[in-house]
DNA sequence: GCGACAG
DNA sequence: ATCTTGTCGC
């Protein structure tokens, strides 16, 4: 009887989305171009609210026993923004060795589109974890730091979320810049900052709604001078402050060893490999 | 309409 | 993400 205005939103979206479904089989099957934006947006919305389902905020497993801590990036080619290099390192924060490594040519298809960059990205990260997987089991981490952001994200699933999801790992989003949502902003930042006095410190990212988004962690020093804080969010399968916790014990740098090292290591990956084309 | 907008 | 010069400091 009382129809409410989320379930007509909920039936709508429903619509639109089984619509553009139905649309991009035909173009597919017509060798059409893409679909159009506004549909494929819709389609991607609709998936992220899908795999939300299975999302877990809170810790599937303590954090005493966490041994080995992943991380994943992509580095491109420099004229290229489809020819890139996904890396996936496992560190062990006892020591901070790289106990593990694998790069991969990809070519990606998706556009960067800020809100949906797990569609451009993920596929190649899952590849890297499924191989580790089954390759060396014992070196599987018991959760990934992903660059990104986790429930940090317009629909409540960034990156991070959605590769926990899909993989079945604990994740947690770092950010290097600030995703604005609900009100937050750089100012938002530059405010919760000032109160970060040493290394170590962290503040909750509280949106207008009064939604906590994620915390803002330091990670230099005051002796280093001017700091930017690094963004962390709930990717999956791991509360905040254990999040918090995990970053701050792997940071020997501003970016958390296993995400700094799957990047430096994706880039001379292709330095070493030139920009040529091997699969 | 204009600017903002993870990587 | 990547394009870039210099610069401050260990």
């Amino acid at each position: 009887m009382v129809a409410s205005l989320h379930h007509h939103t909920r039936a709508a979206l429903l619509l639109a989305g089984v619509a553009s479904l139905g649309l991009a089989w035909r173009r597919r099957a017509s060798h059409q171009p893409l679909l159009p934006r506004a549909a494929q947006l819709c389609v991607w919305w609709l998936r992220q609210r899908l795999l939300r389902l299975w999302l877990v905020t809170h810790d599937l497993c303590p954090l005493e026993s966490v041994r080995l801590v992943g991380g994943v990036d992509i580095s491109f080619v420099k004229e290229s923004t489809t020819d890139a290099c996904a890396a996936l390192v496992v560190v062990d924060p006892a020591t901070q060795e790289v106990v593990y490594e694998a790069c991969r040519r990809i070519v990606l298809t998706a556009p960067y589109i800020p809100g949906y960059l797990a569609f451009r990205e993920v596929r190649f990260l899952l590849q890297l974890v499924e191989e580790l997987r089954s390759t060396r089991p014992e070196l599987m981490p018991q959760v990934i730091l992903s660059d990104g952001n986790g429930i940090l994200h317009p629909n409540h699933f960034g990156v991070a979320c959605h590769l926990g999801v899909l993989a079945g790992i604990p994740t947690v989003g770092v950010g290097k810049t600030l995703h604005h949502v609900d009100g937050l902003s750089k100012e938002s930042v530059r405010r919760l900052s000032e109160s970060l006095i040493k290394a170590g410190d962290h503040a909750l990212l509280v949106g207008q709604s009064g939604t906590v988004w994620g915390a803002v962690l330091r990670t230099t020093s005051p002796a280093e001078g001017n700091f930017k804080p690094v963004i962390i969010s709930v990717g999956h399968g791991i509360s905040l402050n254990s999040a918090i916790s995990l970053v701050w014990r792997t940071c020997k740098h501003r970016i958390p060893e296993p995400v700094r090292q799957a990047d430096l290591r994706s880039r001379e990956w292709l330095r070493r490999n030139g920009s040529q084309c091997s699969a």
